[in-house]
DNA sequence: GCTAATTTTGCAAGTCATTCGCATTCCTGC
DNA sequence: GCAGGAATGCGAATGACTTGCAAAATTAGC
């Protein structure tokens, strides 16, 4: 484990919720060229260290967005809000059962699935229901 | 309605599958400009014609899939093999439930979801099998 | 029908996330 | 210390998508 791959997976391990390669490159603890934290993503994530997904929101446009897999391969899924970019942890994945059923019935085998929400949280639409 | 987007309109409406923009724009029903593909697609989903997701496949890069809305506002989620890049329909989406539980318990409002399955597909595997 | 205003389109250039080639630096074992 | 392989930085390239602008098409007013 490399000074680069290690600042990543602390920083995400700190974080509340997924980042992007944008927010990870501003982070402080994160001081290593762009590239290598692409490159060390990559490696992260094949390693089974960390979970990403594609997100696009019209403010920040389309990212890939990374978070730890708490404990070997355990994962949430997110809510976005799209008015303050904050994620909401929607709690470990409880898809097993529906995937399984899916695979008998198609034959196919499910290596991945995506699965996020967006729209707006619950502070936002309080500010804006009061301001508008 | 334009020529443009009534083209890739009913070009979508017979696809058994999500298409790119790539896709269509290969299509030879489609013969307009790339910028008006994706202007009218835009024009086409915020109208509530057409469902879209943007999903990642080692082979075709990170792209929006576009397809119909059957009947006003109803939708499908999607199996991708990656192998052989077909998707599988998994069936109308059933997480209407599951949304407004989440909405009331976090205190959200949902505005979109996206759930979408990769793997390999039955016929893919068998191929791969009897080869290798 | 005929002209002016509005909308849509094509083209070319621009943006932005992500990747890649290559030279330099780092690490590891001897 | 030194050689060899892996990791990094830098800058250029890629590819999906967007945008500015002028030409073409559609619509509205008469
Ligand atoms: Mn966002
Ligand atoms: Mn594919
Ligand atoms: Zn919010
Ligand atoms: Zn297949």
């Amino acid at each position: 484990m490399t000074k680069a791959r290690r600042s990543l997976l602390h920083v995400l391990e700190q974080a509340s919720e997924p980042l992007s390669v944008s927010a990870l490159l501003q982070h402080p603890d994160v001081s290593c060229n762009q590239a290598t934290v692409y490159r060390s993503l990559h490696y992260l994530e094949q390693r089974g260290y960390l979970d990403s997904f594609v997100l696009h929101c019209t403010d920040h446009g389309t990212e890939r967005y990374y978070s730890c897999t708490k404990e070997q391969a355990e994962h949430s899924h997110w809510f976005h809000c799209t008015a303050c970019h904050r994620f909401i942890d929607l709690g470990a994945c409880l898809m097993k059962e529906d995937l399984k059923r899916w695979e008998q019935q198609y034959g196919f085998t499910v290596s991945d699935h995506t699965f996020f929400l967006t729209g707006v949280c619950a502070t936002c639409k309080e500010s804006t229901s009061s301001t508008d």
